[in-house]
RNA sequence: CGGGGUGUGGCGCAGUUGGUAGCGCACCAGUUUUGGGAACUGGGGGCCGGAAGUUCGAGUCUUCUCACCCCGACCA
């Protein structure tokens, strides 16, 4: 070792003596620690497949170590992000990760974002924070910057590492707590402007995934705490998935939260005088819908929530449905929510749950109800008395309701308003891109003058990718028994020359002749060199890690003199001369 | 944060009523192998997650901690 070293070193000082050169293409020098067995923490196949095929490895919780196939691989996915991003108008920065606290204070946002903002200070007691999303930071940016609509409008994106605290990461790559983001954010002058925008960035979403060959749905969503009017996600259809995904026939998917439902009629009708029920230790609707013998949709659920700023909220929900929380956040004009504590509730209501209702309150508190709830139907509330329920309440009599809101999850079946019923998938979401308007640049007093030689707020949209966990939702699409299969575009390398019988002199030089006149080509190329193992190994290798085509020097080639190439998709195999190799591979991996 | 589970060589695991740690894979050396994760021989590697306690003696029992994983509320 130290005399290698040493041998370096003379080497470096004396140009005659050139720098003995290892190429990372080779096999027998590349880091890739490759697992025949599956780590027991891995549950998602992305995920066992990625660390068994040497792409990643786990540093702690939710934050990981790209090796170098998994590099590659990401840095091919960024390239075609790159080069769409680009001839989409978009241009590349990159922003701080480490943000000044000051500039999270100015959005509001320091208090509300919660423990998932990591918050450090510096030595001088300055507050910092990783930054998990950077509109704070590019409003200051191209607010301080841009002050005329002559400027105006700009794109810009980078690709950045970011981090979220999460609650619970989980499935590898995919729900992590440091991640590869690909963030981009236009500013405009108006909101027809930013729909251009927006419409050209929701184009040069679907040519991405494309160009990753992966099946995906884009879908309406709820735009969640980053904020805005309107918002789409891109979601890699995948059973694994994390998001329920709502359609129709019609063409129309939507988020589940973000999925509406369709309100059930209201008409006027006579009820007959409230009445309290002993119902003895029916706590959940599943209970009182025996006890009373009617179905639980009949029935009122009643749900108390607490606001960011401490009121109570009642929630009144058909029996048989449950609260969409985005909807609820949505209707209070975007004010956070939480479930209310028992104590809380028992201070409300004056009983603990089991029992809640709307009329008689120990304090009073405002009340909202589902539009499948209806305010002049014959309904049965809970008492907010132990073991008692009322039957024959009539909410715009007995409690003076009018109004109706949509605040439930849709579900498989429901009605949907733009024609159709839902049924349900499941997907991955890859990609979300939202119009914020001037959100953030009244909140970060962020202007420009207009045409007329007004100040105005600047409208802004924004627009994310997720990088790792495109690549991993591309694995849990595409692999089979045997390992990953890459689409083309993202493979880290497309050919794997294998020599399968590394002492045959005649052999090593086919397969160093192929694999330089493949790295001449436009295809990526490995050299399997490694003399130490028996072939069957670098078959297992070459499979696990998906490489499109596998160039075999071997057995074959001793009889013929040809060599075999296999395609990993399909598993075809030819044999093919030497020099029609380039050509198979063309028209194998050329669509 | 609630509920459940796991921590023992790099990875996957075993370890009995408490008696001083073992197996498979991987690794190193040598010989034989080489079209499907080779065979044989010989080796190296472990404060048994951490701390405290019980005991003559703790991987094993007690208490406390920490980390990680799984199921629910956040999000690209």
């Amino acid at each position: 070792m130290l005399f290698k070293r040493i041998v370096t070193m003379i080497s470096r000082l004396n140009p005659s003596n050139p720098i003995e050169i290892r190429p990372i293409m080779k096999f027998s020098n590349l880091f890739v620690p490759t697992l025949k067995e599956t780590p027991k923490d891995a549950e998602v196949v992305s995920h066992q497949l990625m660390i068994r095929a040497g792409l990643i490895r786990k540093s702690a919780a939710g934050i990981y170590s790209y090796l170098p196939l998994g590099l590659r691989v990401i840095q091919k996915f960024e390239a075609i992000v790159r080069e769409e991003m680009n001839k989409a108008g978009a241009q590349e920065v990159l922003l701080p990760m480490v943000v000044p606290g000051k500039l999270w204070k100015k959005s509001a946002r320091w208090d509300q974002y919660g423990r998932e903002l990591l918050r450090f200070t510096d030595r001088k007691n300055q507050d910092f924070c990783l930054g998990p999303t950077h509109e704070e930071v590019i409003t200051e940016l191209i607010g301080s910057h841009i002050t005329s609509y002559k400027q105006l409008p700009i794109n810009v994106y980078q690709i950045q590492t970011k981090f979220r605290d999460e609650i619970r990461p989980r499935f590898g790559v995919m729900r992590s707590r440091e991640f590869v983001m690909k963030d981009a954010y236009s500013f405009h002058e108006t909101p027809e402007d930013l729909d251009l925008t927006y419409e050209a960035m929701h184009k040069a979403y679907v040519r991405i995934f494309e160009r990753c060959q992966l099946r995906f749905k884009v879908v309406n969503a709820d735009s969640g705490s980053i904020g805005g009017s309107e918002s789409a996600e891109f979601m890699v259809t995948a059973d694994t998935g994390e998001d329920e995904i709502l359609e129709t026939d019609s063409g129309y998917a939507a988020n589940v939260e973000a999925a509406e439902t369709v309100a059930i009629p209201d008409p006027e009708m006579e009820v007959g005088q409230p009445e309290a029920i002993n119902t003895p230790g029916t706590k959940t609707i599943d209970a009182l819908a025996t006890f009373l013998n009617k179905s639980p949709e009949t029935l009122v659920k009643t749900l108390i929530y607490i606001t960011d700023d401490q009121e109570p909220i009642m929630i009144l929900l058909r029996g048989d449905h449950t609260l969409n929380e985005p909807k609820l956040k949505n209707v209070l004009n975007g004010k956070g929510v939480r479930p209310a504590k028992e104590a809380e509730i028992v201070d409300i209501c004056g009983v603990t749950p089991g029992f809640l209702g709307p009329l008689k309150t120990q304090k009073p508190c405002q009340v909202l109800v589902d539009h499948s709830v209806p305010l002049n139907g014959d309904l049965t509330v809970g008492a907010n008395e132990l073991d008692t329920h009322i039957v024959h309440v009539q909410l715009s009599r007995d409690c003076g309701l009018t109004e109706r809101y949509d605040l439930r999850n849709a579900v498989p079946g429901d009605e949907s308003p733009q024609g159709g019923t839902y049924k349900s998938t499941r997907g991955i979401e890859v990609g979300h891109i939202f119009k914020l308007g001037d959100k953030y640049s009244l909140a970060m007093d962020k202007t420009f003058l207009n045409a007329n030689g007004k100040t105005a707020p600047f409208i802004m949209g924004c627009y994310g990718i997720g990088i790792g966990r495109t690549v991993a939702a591309s694995i849990e699409q595409c692999h089979d028994e045997k390992g990953i299969v890459w689409p083309t575009e993202l493979a880290p390398f497309h050919v794997d020359v294998i020599v399968a019988k590394p002492k045959d002199p005649e052999h090593t030089a086919i397969g160093d002749q192929l694999y330089k006149a493949l790295l001449d080509s436009q295809w990526d190329t490995i050299l399997d060199d490694r003399s130490d193992i028996s072939v069957g190994v670098k078959f297992k290798d070459a499979e696990l890690i998906g490489f499109p085509v596998q160039c075999v020097i071997g057995k074959i080639t001793s009889e013929t003199g040809e060599v075999e190439l296999i395609k990993r998709d399909t598993g075809d195999r030819v044999s093919v001369k030497p020099d029609q190799v380039l050509s198979t591979i063309n028209s194998w991996l050329i669509t």
